[in-house]
DNA sequence: AAATATACATCAATTTCTTATGTATAAAAT
DNA sequence: ATTTTATACATAAGAAATTGATGTATATTT
């Protein structure tokens, strides 16, 4: 994906609130869209992205719609309820990431 | 380590950068400032910790010197020059990553 | 006609981390 | 006095996420 290793984790996250967002997308749709939101700076990989995808499905976090469109096959996916709510989750971990990150990086910003 | 995924990929951006601020730290030193600083949030996992000190200095990014205090083993462990210029480095690309991620998840304060 | 874009997929290998296990000394608690 | 906790290192099997390559197929652009 990107050009650093902390994207590693993210990716689950990144689909998760693209799909609270827009309804629902497919995925070269979702490959696309992180590419032109991030200016290029994060590309997701197909090898990355449809196992995570097909995985988010089997637990029940997305649901799959196929269809053809100009004679070629999509795959819609759209978060179901529980997937709602573990979008929630996520992000508010992603906070509480960044949070504790920039405590142990600016550590002269907190208080220690 | 933490609870959340995300946390995959940074634990050598914490390990260089409280090597920055501290000068020459050793294993279990990293593991408690860690926990203390992150009021317990993160917890480094010596499973962790040690291959990627040992990945570090193999990298000629950090130097090594044992010693014995108290009839106990310690190695401490410094940032070497390449070492320094590195951590730079993934401290750029963690604002980097911090910033895009900003960007994905709280688009309405982006321009797009 | 060839190359690029769209759209899916899988798979071997790599990286990173978890969890468990092991060794050894020192200090604290029962 | 003995057990537990803390200090301090280490490795190793397995899990999980991702990379990079490869494959199929149609549509569009050069």
């Amino acid at each position: 994906m990107g050009n650093s290793k902390l994207y590693k984790g993210s990716l689950t996250t990144i689909i998760m609130k693209l799909l609270a967002e827009h309804d629902k997308m497919y995925g070269y749709e979702i490959t696309q869209k992180v590419k032109h939101l991030t200016k290029g700076e994060l590309n997701i990989t197909e090898g990355a992205l449809y196992p995570a995808l097909h995985k988010l499905e089997a637990e029940g976090l997305l649901d799959v719609e196929v269809k053809k469109v100009d004679n070629r096959l999509r795959k819609y996916y759209k978060l179901t309820e529980s997937g709602m709510k573990e979008t929630v989750n996520l992000l508010t971990e992603l906070q509480q990431y960044i949070q504790t990150m920039q405590h142990l990086v600016n550590p002269k910003l907190s208080l220690d």
